[in-house]
Order: C-alpha cells, then sequence, then structure tokens
DNA sequence: TGTACATCAGTGAACGCGCGTTCACTGATGTAC
DNA sequence: TGTACATCAGTGAACGCGCGTTCACTGATGTAC
C-alpha cells in the first residue's frame, strides 16, 4: 500500500510538480482517509523524498531498459525513439523526470539534488557506452550533448501552445541527434510510418490540441 | 509603482516558480502594505499573468540586445558567450524565462502558453536569420535544435549538485553548438580567459558551491 | 482450544497556520467654481 | 484666493478556506500461555 502512493506520488510530481502533493488528494486517490497518512511517511517532505527518487529511478530503469532491448550500436536509436515521441510529449505522469522536474530540483534540498545528480550520471553512462568516441571522456561529452538536446526539446515541446509546434521541435530534435534525416523519407523502424509518427514528424495541415 | 511590483514578481517567478508567488510578500518587498495590492491587480492570477509576460519579454530583448550589438554571422556566439556561461547559470532570477518557467508553463493556462509561444518564435526568428542554411525553414530547424540544446544545458546545470559537473554540461553544450572547440584552445573573444570563463570550461581542480 | 493482550492499518474530528481577498478608513493631491 | 469635493494610493484589521499535522479511537489479525 504504501509502494502504492508512493508510485501515485511519482507520476503526480511529474505532471502537476512537486508542490502539487496535497496529502488528504493522495490519500484519497489511493482509496484511503488522509489521518492514515503519518503511519506510512514521517511527513509531507519524507514522501515527496520518497516519489522523487521513484520517479528518477523509473527514468533510468526505462532508459536502462531500452538500451537493453536494442543491440550495442542501436541504443542510440532505441532511446531516441521513445524519448523524442509525441506519446511521451504527452504522458508527462510516466515519462522521464529530467524535463518534468529539473527546474523545481535546482531550488531542492540537497538530498534530492544528489538524487537527481546521481540518476543523471547513470543516464549518461548509458548512452556513452554507445558512442564512438576516441576517449571515454569524448563519449561522455558526446552523451552529455545528446540529452541536453533531447531534455531540451521536450522541455520546449511540452510548454509550446500548438501541436504542430511541438511535432516540429521533436523532429528537428531527433534530426539534430541522430544525424541529417530528411523528414518523411525514413523512420526508425524502416517500417511504414504510424499516425503517431506521421504527426510527430511536424505535418502543418494535422493541428490538435 | 506598479511597474515595480511586476519587475520584482518578474524575478520572483524565474527564481522560485510561478507559484511562490504570495501577495503579502512580494507588497512588503516594495515597502508597502499587502492591502493595496489590489489598487494594483485585479487579483494575484493578474499579476502572474504580467510577470509572466515582463520574464518573456526581458527574456526576448536581451536575446534581441545580443543579436544587435554582434555584426551578423557573429549573432550566435555571442548568444551563446551570454546564454551558457557560468554568470547566467546562477542568475535564475535575471536570466532567461525558458529554462526557469517552461516545465510550468506546460501546466498553465492558455494565455501564458501563447505568450511563452510567441516569445519563443521570436526567439528562432532572431537566431534563425544568422543560420547559413539552404532555405529559411532549414535555418529556423537549426535554430530550434540550437536552442533546445543549450534550455536544456543551462536547465540540468542548474539541477545539478556539484559545480564542476554544471561547469561540465555547460562546456559541452558550448561545444556541440559552436562546432567542435577543443576545450582549454580558444574561447570566444579570441582574448584570454577570465577567471569566470575558466571555471565554466569544467576544470575539475576547481570546484564551488 | 480458548482467553488475554499486542500490533497493524487504518478512521475521522479537530487544531493551527498561511494566505488570498475584502473592506472601512485615511491623508495627500488635483479640479471646479 | 479660498472652499468643497473627487480621486489616488495607500493602511491594517478581519474573514474564510485549504491544508499539514495530531490524536483518540477502532476492528482485524497475530502471538503467548
Amino acid at each position: 500500500m504504501s509502494a502504492r502512493i508512493v508510485d501515485s506520488a511519482s507520476a503526480r510530481i511529474r505532471e502537476r510538480g512537486i508542490e502539487s502533493i496535497k496529502v488528504a488528494e493522495l490519500m484519497k486517490s489511493a482509496g484511503l482517509t488522509h489521518g492514515g497518512f503519518y503511519f506510512h511517511f514521517k511527513s509531507r517532505t519524507d514522501l515527496i523524498d520518497k516519489a522523487f527518487a521513484r520517479a528518477m529511478e523509473g527514468s533510468v530503469d526505462q532508459w536502462q531498459r531500452l538500451a537493453e532491448m536494442a543491440g550495442p550500436g542501436e541504443r542510440l536509436q532505441s532511446i531516441v525513439d521513445y524519448y523524442l515521441a509525441e506519446q511521451h510529449r504527452k504522458d508527462v505522469a510516466h515519462g522521464c523526470a529530467l524535463p518534468a522536474l529539473s527546474a523545481e530540483v535546482s531550488r531542492s534540498s540537497t538530498s534530492i539534488r544528489r538524487r537527481f545528480s546521481a540518476g543523471l550520471e547513470e543516464m549518461i553512462q548509458v548512452l556513452s557506452e554507445d558512442m564512438r568516441g576516441s576517449s571515454k571522456k569524448a563519449a561522455q561529452r558526446q552523451a552529455i550533448a545528446i540529452l541536453s538536446e533531447m531534455v531540451g526539446a521536450l522541455l520546449l515541446a511540452r510548454a509550446v501552445d500548438r501541436a504542430d509546434f511541438s511535432a516540429e521541435i521533436l523532429s528537428v530534435a531527433r534530426e539534430a541527434v541522430l544525424g541529417t534525416t530528411p523528414r518523411g523519407q525514413r523512420n526508425s523502424q524502416g517500417t511504414t510510418k504510424s499516425a503517431a509518427e506521421h504527426r510527430a514528424s511536424g505535418c502543418e495541415r494535422c493541428s490538435e490540441t
């Protein structure tokens, strides 16, 4: 039960921000009354720490799963396909913690910032294992550049108020990260485009909320 | 006086988030009592809209000033020197609204999202005028890629808990955006490095809060 | 197999505090005549 | 030049509500003997 509350809170903070956590509301959504909250957690801050940790864990795990599923040399492609997709843009609650929470992290407790940094370093590590750079350091730097591009693009794509603008930002970032890829001529799987991928590629005629 | 309150609020939301605005506290910091607030603004939300608008205006203006000060062909360099610097990383309150507020914008009112999008488009426009791309569209796409990289890098550099890690992220992003620039061999002005630039370039021996 | 007691996982009322908003009031400055 | 009145730019007390936290109490399940 305690794990269920943490899971629910970890989705909530990504979707609505760390300060959006309300004890009573959270307990109600778990089918409980608020009084019992303090049986599971020391305080609201204690829960927030755990929820944040879970959100970072989930993001790193997802990242590692994608890397492992793809063979070496295809990790970047696999991660980018997930990361810079309309699906991920829309599902903030279950998506990567980096674009959703970084700004708040920079004003949070040292325990949260420490956890954030550790998770970020793991992601860089996973990505850099796929880079053919002259040295390990060079590979890491390449990974940092790619990660920054992806985080920035997803962040902006989510904030913007028009779906075609969002799609264009994601499309540009995919191109920038994977190398020059003329739009509408290839896709990641070598298969036909799905409707979602079509929209994601920035077709101006298709505009939605 | 009303303008002073908006300025102060626009710095505050960048530094501590939109929801950090407290009517009484804000008025006190302007040397007034909270009762008079409603003489200047319809409501707290009204002030927030105006403070956000000011923050976006300020960011776009700064961007344009840097572009105009530099000659054509040197705009990118000029903007990057400002954007990806330790100074900008630290001074969130007077810095670009994009990394500070994008995550919150994505859950804000349509009026705020509209203003955000308009400002973002202006920035892309200014940057794209300096790109030598085959077409206007290509130049814009290049500008979007560069902006995403810069926003993502600054965001991560601020969230991380070690100064040397921050510096490395900024250094990597500068390199990625300006083309391959071996560290410690050149700087933007062709002059000797300042202490700030030295730190910014990621020297592991210099670590600070 | 039954009895007594402890622990677990809650319930729901109450408390206190922060904060947005309202409101009656005030002193200074402008305007009409 | 003086008088009356309106408007501006506030003050500070009070109200109401949301929300984190506390607390006395409860029923179910486990354990000792």
